[in-house]
DNA sequence: ATAATTATTGGAAACGTTTCCAATATCTGT
DNA sequence: ACAGATATTGGAAACGTTTCCAATAATTAT
């Protein structure tokens, strides 16, 4: 079997509370604490987890759920969840729901089982007001419930700017493609400001907004093309988007920027292989990892932290517009 | 404080034990078993995970460690895993090593302290043998030590069918593009494979393969066209490299496939944004990852597995080859 | 009807920690 | 040297389950 502290304590030659004390920092005699530390080493011994949590009633886990994990802006996020996870000393649990609402309902489970201490949802549906009442929970882009705290940023605005930019390089006809969230979401309101330009312009919109399920934005962007070949600058929101509308547009013969100026909305794009770098909306995507998870440390160790934050996005100048 | 198990068995007038019997399905009456329900789901009765593992010294966990979740090839045999955890009643910890040692040594770590009951290693580095004696270990395309199963898929002989594949339509002139493990891994194989073909038809090699930061695949694309500008066919090693060398190649000009061919070596691609499908060695990704998981699972439960577990890859006709 | 099984049950012990309390040892100032 | 404070310590209780054992109730065979 497993050594334990009580094993520690024996070959030490001291009480168990002593070998806890000496784990935990408690005041115990610079002589005795050697003699533990000793026997520890001696016997190998590593604190079973399980324990610790049922006696102080604290998993020290976290959940973050998103979509779907094979997506470079969710992994991106998630990546920094876990980095900042880490540096408040949680342990990170990785959830992908897959459109699932079962792996959604599974979270709220875990909570109310203590297998984890609190969660971060980035994803699609609505649940049961009463199951998640009084769960720590937080989430990004929306509102889960009145209370639920969530990180966003100036969606609405970042978009307005980025159309007027595309205006103020000469873009006569712009159009807008983009990945429809399921459910509310302030990721709607680039929609709304696109649209508000295009108003205030007089232009008439040219607009593709769908639900898509990731792998199918091709079809998506393909058919925007068709229905607006004469496009000469689109806003893509959403990473995915940006890279599937560019790979079309130099597949199909645009050549970027000077026939069509492209605009993404989105994360860093550090990873993408072209040479061409992405005229961007860049969310500040660590930031907001680092945001939601002090959000949630904070809700679980019972302060008080606003309901809504927003944060900057940064506009990037790329070479997919002039 | 939290409703506990004690409660229920006072509300449904039996004892512990019996609530606890209806709840694992032991030996109840039938009339019992109502009572117990009922008072279970008028109390909102759930019960701690912790005690459960603590009574049970299992947790239920495994861990996966990769070295980057965004990463399509990762983040892909991530959430392949993660539904065949799921089947077999596991819960998943996903942990990414960003070719940080402490965070590998983490996951062992956790195992000693019972926090996880094995995991899977998909990783970068050596460790040490005493650390790891007794783990339920497992790994992918490399034997983290002697004794430690793992799973990988055909790599020399399915190369070696690629290369001369490319050769049967023509190319003369084939290069090599990879990314190379840290660590001995199968994958080393590809590259042997190719120059073992280039020797038997006498064809000088045309090889790039380093370690690679992932999201530096262009430079060394760029360098290898830099280098070979003449080359008429390409075995891109890795996911991201076959992306970025298509990209690359097509931004360069080259009219693939009558300029240049290109065969991949990975997964399945479905989140291509392009309208081409790579021509592929496509490695059956949910397959290594059933069955790494099913390792894993018979290793915690005692039962024998084989060290070596070669799974046939499959050549998909796309449209970067003639 | 009675003995022998079998089905069902309650409750204590155990899993490995942390924490509290009381007890002892060590110190301080006079 | 002594009272009072302080530092250090051992060990029991508790966290919420599961499981074992003994006890009782229900069933069967004779």
């Amino acid at each position: 079997m497993a050594v334990t502290i009580k094993d520690v304590a024996r070959r030490a030659n001291v009480g168990v509370g002593t070998v806890s004390r000496v784990l935990n920092g408690g005041c115990v005699n610079d002589k005795t604490r050697e003699l533990v530390l000793k026997a520890i080493n001696d016997l190998r011994f590593k604190p079973n987890s399980t324990a610790h949590r049922l006696r102080k009633n604290r998993t020290g886990v976290i959940a973050v759920l998103v979509p779907i994990i094979n997506h470079p802006f969710f992994s991106e996020f998630v990546e920094a969840v876990e980095d900042e996870a880490d540096k408040l000393g949680w342990s990170l649990l990785i959830v992908s729901s897959q459109q699932k609402i079962d792996k959604e309902k599974s979270i709220i489970d875990k909570i109310h089982k203590k297998e984890i201490d609190g969660a971060i949802f980035v994803t699609h549906y609505k649940h049961d007001e009463a199951d998640m009442r009084g769960c720590p929970f937080v989430s990004i882009d929306r509102p889960l419930s009145d209370k639920v705290p969530y990180v966003t940023s100036n969606n609405y605005q970042a978009t307005a700017d980025a159309i007027e930019y595309l205006i103020s390089k000469g873009c006569k006809k712009i159009g807008y493609v983009g990945s429809k969230p399921i459910v509310d979401s302030e990721v709607l309101q680039r929609e709304k400001a696109y649209l508000d330009v295009m108003a205030k312009y007089g232009m008439p919109p040219r607009i593709v907004n769908d639900v898509i399920i990731h792998g199918d934005e091709r079809k998506t962007v393909d058919s925007f093309f068709n229905d607006y070949p004469d496009v000469d600058g689109i806003f893509a929101s959403g990473y995915t988007m940006a890279q599937t509308t560019y790979l079309a547009a130099i597949e199909k013969g645009y050549s970027v920027p000077d026939d069509l100026q492209i605009i993404a909305y989105d994360g860093s794009f550090k990873k993408w292989s072209s040479n061409y770098i992405l005229t961007a909306v860049e969310q500040p995507i660590a930031e907001m990892a680092k945001t939601i998870v002090q959000r949630l440390s904070d809700i679980i160790d019972g302060k008080e932290v606003p309901v809504r934050t927003v944060l900057e996005t940064k506009f990037i100048k790329g070479n997919t517009t002039k």
